[in-house]
DNA sequence: AAGACGAAAGTGGTTGA
DNA sequence: TCAACAACTTTCGTCTT
């Protein structure tokens, strides 16, 4: 159930109008623009350097989600340069100004948890500040349009956080997630994909090829072993192998039979750990592969180097 | 004895009527 | 909303090194 805004917070009116192109919500009394990050919250420039960030920024302010208040302290606005704003854009501050009050206390609690238990997990994921930030914005989101009610705020969390690590295509798996919030795999799933059905956000299918490096060092294989089960990766792509499959299975197996070519050799168990699937996934992606590319003779070539050995 | 292999039954999630 | 279905897991017995 999305539980959106449903009435316009100025005038108490129900008449809210939607524009989809502009991803609008509009109330149509009023004119209040009650929400306008309806589909796209992408900003759509660039920076390349703090003088263009100066220039580019709508509000100039020095905006963090992962700061409770997204670092603009209670009273918004108070202290900056407004009188370089045109109308629209000052209008868009008194309105964060009076919003500030009208929904601060249940939200702002609420955040002030949410986004310290999310610093919390993600700095015990190692997470990038980019994929911190960004989660913090899809829990935000989440917050200000209550898809939080009737859910654990540690799982919205948990979900923000998967969800910006998709985008960011630097997959963990729903595994590392629940073992760094103690949430349930199952629930982060769907939290996860409540909040971005909801949130209209698009996740890319997550490409096997970003756990290649990840699962690698956990192995301790070398440079060329990794390489190579990219490439493996990229002709079982071709042979079709991998689509419908589980990624972390297919990155699995294309390490394994690396590891065998390069004759650094580890067992099925130890990758299955590390990948966090069984064995069996392993070898099934693992029996496929060789069927479709013809690895066989590289790998028996390395055997036979072993026994001269 | 450890690892690899494969069969069979079970689980959770997606899909399509 | 329910049943069929595919991917993956668990478990276990057998074969290989």
């Amino acid at each position: 159930m999305s539980s959106y805004v449903k009435k316009c917070p100025e005038c108490e009116s129900i008449n809210l109008f939607i524009n989809k192109e502009k991803g609008e919500v509009i109330c149509k009394d009023c004119g209040l623009v009650v929400e306008d990050k309806l589909v796209d919250f992408e900003q759509e420039w660039r920076e390349f350097d703090s003088e263009q960030a100066e220039r580019k920024r709508r509000t100039g302010a020095p905006m963090s989600y992962t700061q409770y208040d997204q670092g603009l302290g209670t009273e918004v606005g108070q202290k900056l340069d407004l009188y370089k704003l045109d109308n629209k854009e000052r209008n868009k501050f008194f309105r964060l100004r009076k919003w500030q009050y009208r929904i601060s206390t249940a939200i702002e609690r609420n955040l002030k948890l949410a986004l310290a238990e999310l610093k919390r997990v993600s700095s015990y994921l190692k997470l990038p500040k980019s994929v911190e930030e960004e989660s913090a914005r899809i829990y935000t989101l989440a917050v200000q349009r209550g898809l939080v009610r009737g859910r654990s705020m540690e799982s919205v969390v948990a979900g923000s956080l998967y969800a910006a690590c998709r985008r960011h295509e630097v997959p963990r798996t729903l595994d590392e997630i629940s073992e760094a919030s103690g949430i349930e795999k199952k629930e982060i799933g769907r939290t996860y994909r409540f909040i971005t059905r909801e949130l209209g956000i698009s996740i890319l299918p997550s490409n096997p090829a970003d756990y290649i490096a990840r699962f690698s060092s956990a192995l301790k294989l070398s440079a060329e072993t990794q390489s190579r089960s990219i490439e493996i990766l990229e002709q079982a792509q071709k042979a079709e192998l991998t689509s419908g499959r589980g990624p972390t299975g297919i990155a699995a197996a294309a390490l394994y039979v690396s590891a065998l070519i390069h004759g650094e050799k580890r067992t099925q168990r130890e990758v299955a750990d590390v990948a966090g699937v069984t064995e069996v996934t392993i070898r099934n992606r693992y029996k496929e592969l060789l069927e479709q590319l013809d690895l066989e003779k590289e790998i028996k070539k390395t055997k036979r180097k072993r026994k001269d050995d």
